[in-house]
DNA sequence: TTTAATTTTTAGATAAGTCTAAAAAATATT
DNA sequence: AATATTTTTTAGACTTATCTAAAAATTAAA
């Protein structure tokens, strides 16, 4: 069983590997979790020492298979409570992520369980992140930036890169929800922004939005 | 806003206040969270500086207004989350508890007003017992033990005093659950056991067990 | 390739919460 | 009332997780 703290670093190494080829240095675990650097190596050896992960001074850290296991494990109890917060109880998009990093460390199988069924086996969070299984698998879904669309191109908005409130909160505004359909009208060059149609509406977003919004193509 | 240990021991000491006329004793509390009285008095003194507790060295604990608001609220979430279980979840009453430790520490005003309202309000938990409101109040019921009906005389089972898991596995069995009316057909002398009729089926109950089934007459 | 800058580790300190053992106070017994 | 027993508190130690400051190793730059 592990700790509180210990879950916290398994989720960030866990994390930061996704788009990582070698071992997850020191300083990015403790920018991840704002925590000095001193932190991290006491942390590393420790869980090492659990063998979750493999860690050699000076080269970073890395999940094993068991370790992985059990960060998957987490993050799903974080995106599938996510998904409880706005299906069953009302939550908007922008407001589950905080307590759902407090309800991710709950221990009972059968209650997560439960949940899963209770909202029908769902694969994706509010924020289209995907839901690993009970092994820990995902199944991740053919998915670009918006960024990347050329002109006339069309898809489903299907995921957020960023998933601040602040963010969040923009994209209601904008009327831009997971599953609306959005289509390339114009690309502006000069500043990389987009002229785009969301709800037979038609707005310019910023490549800073463009760069945070994930499309599946169609 | 209190830690996890902080927020035990409101707790305790709560339950422990409830039938009790005077400062809960050091011993007490070190009993009921299965901990030395060395740590109770180290954490009551903490408490008693947050002005949750009143403390007086070898006189005992007692809650402020503030701490008892603060314990009612834990109390609350624990039972809310009960409820939740059993109802929504398919958990038996005897699997509850250990699950509602944990979630009854969860932070988020929101949440548990969501819950309440997910859940219709309700006023008494899977054992009976009643669910303080947001003011930490809570509406008693007319409830008698079991023990103390005389021949002939009937009611609903509304409570149990003893939730453990083996009690209630007990109760299962025999088919009693809250509602169910229950007539006292003879009481024996000899060892205060009860011949009752729940279910029109008709059957014995040792004093131990008549005396952890609260019910309401009528 | 030597020096400079950065990253990482070590050493030692701190805070929260717990424990054991001994001292002090309160309560019970003779 | 004096003594014995029980309860409670104090003192000091330990663990976990964190921090700061300094040392060591690695990486980048001149």
């Amino acid at each position: 069983m592990f700790t509180l703290s210990e879950e916290n670093y398994l989720k960030a190494i866990y994390h930061l590997e996704i788009d990582a080829d070698k071992g997850i240095s020191t300083n990015a675990i403790a920018k991840k979790l704002e925590t000095k650097a001193s932190s991290v190596t006491d942390m590393v050896k420790k869980l090492s020492e659990k063998e979750v992960v493999v860690y050699k001074k000076y080269q970073g850290a890395s999940l094993t298979d068991f370790g992985r296991k059990t960060a998957a494990n987490i993050v799903r109890k974080h995106r599938l409570w996510e998904v409880f917060l706005v299906e069953k109880l009302n939550f908007s998009w922008d407001e589950v992520h905080d307590v759902a990093e407090q309800l991710e460390h709950i221990k009972s199988p059968k209650l997560i369980n439960q949940i899963d069924a209770f909202l029908g086996f769902p694969t994706h969070d509010p924020h289209g992140d995907p839901i690993p299984d009970k092994e820990g698998n995902l199944k991740t879904i053919e998915k670009s930036l918006l960024s990347t669309l050329s002109k006339n191109e069309s898809g489903i908005c299907v995921g957020v890169n960023d998933s601040s409130s602040e963010f969040l909160q923009f994209l209601d505004k904008k009327g831009i929800t997971l599953g609306k359909q959005i289509t390339v009208l114009e690309k502006e060059d000069f500043d990389d922004s987009l002229f785009i149609k969301v709800n037979d509406r038609k707005l310019s977003v910023s490549n800073k939005i463009a760069n945070n919004l994930y499309i599946q193509k169609q």
